[in-house]
DNA sequence: AAATAATTTTAGTTTTGTCTAAAATAAATT
DNA sequence: AATTTATTTTAGACAAAACTAAAATTATTT
């Protein structure tokens, strides 16, 4: 089936919202859009009629099965595109965004395969993202130590470095575990304490030494 | 100024039909955008406030110098796109047409400056139509004979070879001279005779021997 | 638990690009 | 030259995707 640009838009900005949400509000998405809440209402409700999206109103939502395939596909088109501006026409990394913005929306996927193959088949993008492949699977980003992670990209906690009954303690008063969604907002020379923040909780401090025992997983790059 | 994908591609079809004709009529271009001619009147409309077009009603019309440059972005952006497709991503050349439909009307300059610094600033796409510089400036394609003309290629006369009265003459009968627009209709190999179309005129036939005097320049692939 | 605040949805418009049907103009024919 | 035919334009409607303002629902506070 093919998709207006405008439903495609929605399409992948309801998938990187869930990802950290599980759960996706109108207010968030209008936002994300920069578009009024009213619109979005509308769009869900034809997303909902073409099956692509689990909507009950008043009660937030959530991409279908059939939804999240098609959100993977146009991020794989945008992913190869931006990898393909930087790696063959000498784009800076920050310079392609927008321009992938386009690209992604063009229809034909006999180009994104010959794309693909042309590219020898890169499994990330210039910005550290997965590429999802045809079937939209994609490498999970390998485990960095939370000191390493960049500014704004999503990250879930998967492990923890010299357990101690101390260091749990401040774990479970701090409310991180196993699994954890949060994200680098700032990091301060000084001490080279971090400033973190986890959905739902407003964002605070951690010092140098806890943000080296915990190793995180990028999950999404939340821009 | 930015234009959207349907003004586009309006721009791009009456720069097609005005190489052949001068002037455009509306239920020329209704029919080859596939579309109805009250729809058609209504985007000059659109397009004249622009100043993209010369219109008055009723009357034809024809793209301002500034259409023309419009419709040139355009098409160099089409034929760059076609010869990545064709020299990169190795699609067939009778593939790439409608993927390059799509791909021309992505938005950025500076992508299509890279795009054409990456192909190595080709002067002709897979069909053998010159690609408009960053200028609008093209090639003109050599001068060939008229029995060596592809079908279907829009192409002027330019010269006419051991000149004669009983050639002069029979050329005066045609109606075909200096700077007459044709193209080749259908080819038959009993005799090498080929049938011809001048615009405003049906399409007839010449011999062999004719074809061979005359020399064209390939003007348009009016496909 | 009631009242207030925030969020979400509905109802009614707007814009872009299309359409049909009818009217206006131009071209062709007798 | 008058009439018929073809072409082009107008008028009014529609679908997609957005908007504003108001109503409905849910969440939060006191």
């Amino acid at each position: 089936m093919n998709f207006s640009v405008s439903e495609e838009n929605y399409i992948k900005s309801i998938y990187h919202l869930q990802r950290s949400d599980g759960m996706v509000s109108t207010n968030e998405l209008a936002s994300l859009l920069q578009t009024k809440p009213a619109s979005v209402t509308d769009m869900l409700k034809k997303l909902k009629t073409k099956k692509l999206l689990q909507y009950e109103k008043y009660q937030g939502f959530k991409l279908s099965e059939q939804g999240k395939k098609v959100a993977l596909t146009i991020i794989r088109k945008h992913r190869l595109w931006e990898f393909f501006l930087v790696n063959k026409l000498a784009f800076g990394w920050d310079q392609v965004h927008e321009i992938a913005e386009e690209l992604e929306h063009i229809s034909s996927p006999l180009l994104i395969e010959k794309l693909d193959a042309f590219l020898h088949f890169p499994k990330f993008d210039p910005h550290g993202d997965p590429i999802p492949d045809s079937n939209g699977k994609m490498e999970t980003s390998k485990q960095i130590s939370l000191i390493d992670l960049a500014t704004d990209k999503m990250a879930e906690v998967s492990a923890v470095g010299r357990q101690s009954t101390e260091l749990l303690e401040l774990l479970r008063h701090k409310k991180i575990g196993i699994g954890t969604l949060l994200e680098v907002v700032r990091k301060f020379n000084f001490d080279n304490s971090i400033e973190i923040k986890i959905k739902g909780l407003s964002a605070f401090s951690i010092s140098e030494q806890l943000a080296q025992t915990l190793f995180v997983k990028i999950v999404y790059d939340a821009k």
